[in-house]
Formats: structure tokens, sequence, C-alpha cells
DNA sequence: CTCGTATGTAAGTATTTATTTACTAATCCA
DNA sequence: TGGATTAGTAAATAAATACTTACATACGAG
């Protein structure tokens, strides 16, 4: 399951022919020339192309448990957990655009289950983990309750993709750390009691 | 700009095609297949591939202009208009999943600029319907003025892409309809005024 | 030292895909 | 009628792409 220093260095090469180029871009020829190898180097080191898009989504998914988890095991209020995750995913796509490349690309993915799978375990965990914070956020009186969690779950998120993918589109042309900013005030104001 | 009968009939058979498959499912032999004629005959009435994808994104552009100005010409308390351009979005994705597998695609379009474009250009009719909606709704009093309409949009349709590519990567197995109701219903309640 | 394993290269292969070409049959109009 | 236009076919082409194969070299363990 962890990768060899090399299998490192040619995930992060994939990662990075992705954020700069496309996911389209991706390919063996690409990788390898980006590390620097051959084509068949690469097969020493992952045995599929469909490999190598795998680990890049452990990968996110792994910095992204890691994330959840130190969130909740702080105990601040319900909303600036929720801001606090909000916005480091907002920075990671900053800092990466690669991770926001691949994970807005399941429609590539759509006919390779397992890699749809991952895609949609990674939203789960952010789901699962939204759930507990506003479930636990209504009992303390500190979010609003006539709406479920489900749906405040599909806004938070949702308007974060959405935002996300239209920075994309239009060539990363505004300031996504700011309009994340102020989207994420919008939603306490709506969601916070009182 | 308009389409002759057999252009037509090509369109519609790539998005029968995208809807049952995917995007990646649109190769010219495909499509000739599906239309019954070999892939030379394709070109006798498309010069390239991309200008079929074109007119896809055309022919839905102006479904939705149709719609939205049908929307803005009654004269319906702000919530009930937004109601009806998000569940008209809903049902067309219900009715056509094609329109969903070739919106959400733009991580494909996004080395071809044209194509990008042209998505662009679809949600940005949406949003601007929505931000005229909106503004009056706030001027009325019938909608809360501490978020800007701005961040409402962003909830708005980013819940809804949200919703239905869930609905995709899984695979079509919840209710659409229902949901959509769920979150609508949801979204009244956040952004209505008491 | 040397043998085997790990890791690289160069040059394929097989397949897919968009597009083109040369040809044909039908239909329309002068 | 007859010549051009339209709309189809079959087959070729060119490029891209994932992956394989045969070979080379370095390096660590016995």
């Amino acid at each position: 399951m962890t990768l060899s220093p090399r299998q490192e260095e040619i995930v992060d090469a994939a990662i990075k022919l992705i954020a700069e180029k496309s996911i389209q871009a991706l390919t063996i020829k690409n990788l390898s020339n980006q590390v620097g190898f051959t084509e068949g180097a690469i097969y020493r080191h992952f045995s599929s192309k469909l490999d190598i898009l795998l680990h890049i989504l452990l990968k996110f998914q792994s910095n992204a448990r890691q994330m959840l988890e130190d969130t909740c095991s702080n105990d601040l209020p319900a909303m600036d957990q929720i801001e606090h995750i909000f916005m480091h995913n907002i920075m990671s796509f900053v800092e990466n655009p690669a991770i926001a490349a691949v994970i807005f690309s399941e429609s590539i993915f759509q006919n390779e289950d397992r890699l749809s799978r991952e895609v949609f375990k990674l939203l789960e965990m952010h789901e699962s983990t939204l759930s507990c914070i506003i479930e636990k956020g209504q009992e303390r009186n500190e979010l609003i309750e006539g709406v479920q969690k489900e749906e405040i779950i599909r806004m938070i998120i949702g308007s974060i993709r959405y935002t996300v993918t239209k920075w994309r589109l239009g060539g990363y042309q505004f300031n996504l750390q700011k309009e994340g900013k102020s989207l994420i005030d919008a939603i306490r104001h709506l969601i916070s009691k009182q």
C-alpha cells in the first residue's frame, strides 16, 4: 500500500501534469517526460495508468482524512468547524489545482468503476464529517433546526464545488480564497441561530 | 445556424449516446452506428466532431433560454420563480440525463476553448436570470437581505449540480425529483423572509 | 567475485479515433 | 435527357495512446 520514493515521484509528477495542463494531458508519454524517464520505466513502478490514477485519489483521500479528523478532534463551535473544513478545501485547491482537476473529473472516471468509487468515497468522507458536526451544532442550539442536515451539506459542498468549477472554467481569473471567504460568511449567516 | 432534419437526427443520436453510455462513448464510429450510416456520412453533415458537440450545447442553450424567459415573464413571488427554474432543471436532467452528462463534462472541454465558453455561457444565463429574480425579491421584501445575491446563486446552482453529480456517480439510484424538491424546500426556508 | 534482482532504455505492437478519399447512386432542374 | 448537386459507402490514413518485449547496466548479498 505505501509507495516507494520513485512511485511517490511519479504520482507527484502526474498530479503536476494534471494541474498544469488537464487530466487529458495525463498520458504515459507526457508523464515519462515529466519524470525524466522513458515510458517503459513507468511500468516498472505501476502496473497500469489506472493504478496511477488510483494512487492519486488515495493520496487525496488520506490528506482529507487527516484534515477531517483534526477538525473533529477540537471542540470549536459547529460553524467554526465547518468554516475550517471549508477553507481548508479552498486553500488546497488554490495551492494545488490538480486536486480540483482530478476530483471534478468524475465524467472521465465514470466508466472506470474503481475510480468513481474512490471519488465517491472522498465525497462521503466529507459528508459524514459535516453531518456529525451539524448534528451536534443543532443539538447545542448553535445552528438552525428547521432545515435537515442533508440539505445543508448539499449547499455547502455544492457551493464550494460550483465556485471552484467556475474558477477553473474561467482560467483561474478571480481570487478563489477571497470568494470562498464571502461564501462561507454567507452560509454562516444563513444557518447560524439568530 | 438552423439544422437540417438529418443534422437534427445526428445531434439527437449523439445526445442519446451520451445519455446512455457517457461522453466518452461519443465517437464518430459509435455515432454512425447509432444513426445507421457510415462514418463518412457524418462528415457530409458536420465538419468535425467538435462541431457536433457545439450544436449539442447550442440546443441546450436555446431550451434553457426559452425556459428562463418564460419564467421571468410571469410575475410570481421571487421564491416561486426560483423554484420553477430549479425544478425545471431537475426535470430536464431526469428526462434527459445527457444534458447533465454534457454540461458536467467541463473537464473534457477544458482544452477546447470554444466548448468551454459555451458551457460558461449557459451558466451565465442561469446566473443572470436568478440575479434579477433575487434582486427584485429583496426589493419587494420577499427574500432576506443580509446575504448577497451572488452567494445565494452559488448555493442554488451549486447544490443542484452537486445533487445531480451524486445521482450520476451513484448510477441514478435515488429519486432525483424527490431529492430536488426537499432541497428547494430547504432553500426556500433559508432565504425567504420570516 | 559473481549472480540475481531492480530499474532503466529503445523500439516495437495493437488498438482506437478523427478525418479523408475515391467512388456511386439518386434526385433535381434546365 | 443530361449534367450537376446531394448524400451515401468502403476503405485508407495518420496520429495518439496504453502497454510489451528484448536487452543493458548497476548494485547488493552470499
